[in-house]
DNA sequence: GATGGACTTAACGTCCACGTCAAGGTGAAG
DNA sequence: CTTCACCTTGACGTGGACGTTAAGTCCATC
């Protein structure tokens, strides 16, 4: 098939290809007139970085998988080198998912505090027009 | 103070405060010799942005804060503006977990998968050389 | 007065994965 | 023949938040 069928069955753009092909994750034969051909095994390896790239895989980490289904194998994470970057990227992951779970704690707890203002102790203080802070609140740094 | 301490005490660059200023972010006093000069609530302004930026806010997303800390208030938070991009961004950061945790379970599951490679009933299919997949365990698309 | 450090503006470079435009070649259909 | 879709290479644009020179100014110190 040539490009454009390429890119329409893996869900791409033409330029996208040529990108791929320009870092050495994609190779085309070349027709009589220049154009870039390609069989089936091209559209496996489109298809498996975009479905990395999808996952939050950098292009460049798409590579391991791609040299592994060219050389041969079913699918492109049967290889060390793909199963190494596995590991990294849950790692990776992991520590995204924990410092987001941080973000959201400290940001649903400025929000409840911002609806329901400043928790004061009025129950104790009923004699002062200044309102104290509860005590065991301190203020967010 | 100048530029430099300011940069310094705020923990960022010089470079970063001449960005914000350009941006309408941040405003400075002009000595005689054409320096910027900065009061103590630069800083805080200018820590904000930090802050906010360090939990992955987008710089442009510090506005409301910044200007609801212009207003007078104690902290950038407490304005209906600021109140709403903190909305907003809570719920970026839950979708975004759970984006993340669905690729963390691709990946768990993937690297089980190769770790133990292949659970094949080999306890079942003796006879044949050709191995049979586990029923139940489809292959993944 | 020479050196050095901090400051100024202007402007180009970085990263990544392409998008987009320009200018032209190729092959089939009408 | 023209038209049209499709292809080619080359090269500049995008976005975000600055980093990094370059060339010059200002002030204090040796």
């Amino acid at each position: 098939m040539r490009i454009g069928e390429l890119a329409e069955r893996a869900g791409t753009s033409t330029r996208a290809l040529r990108y791929y092909e320009s870092q050495g994750l994609l190779s085309a034969q070349r027709s009589a007139n220049g154009h870039r051909f390609y069989d089936e095994d091209a559209l496996r390896v489109v298809r498996e970085i975009r479905t990395l790239q999808s996952i939050g895989f950098a292009l460049e980490e798409t590579r391991p998988f791609v040299e592994c289904l060219r050389a041969g194998n079913e699918t492109g994470d049967v290889c060390p080198d793909s199963v190494a970057v596995y590991r990294r990227k849950l790692a990776e992951v992991e520590a995204y998912i924990g410092r987001l779970e941080g973000v959201r704690g400290h940001l649903r707890h400025r929000l409840t505090e911002l609806v329901a203002p400043a928790p004061l102790c009025e129950t104790t203080v009923h004699l002062t027009e200044r309102r104290q802070p509860c005590h065991g609140t301190p203020r967010v740094g």
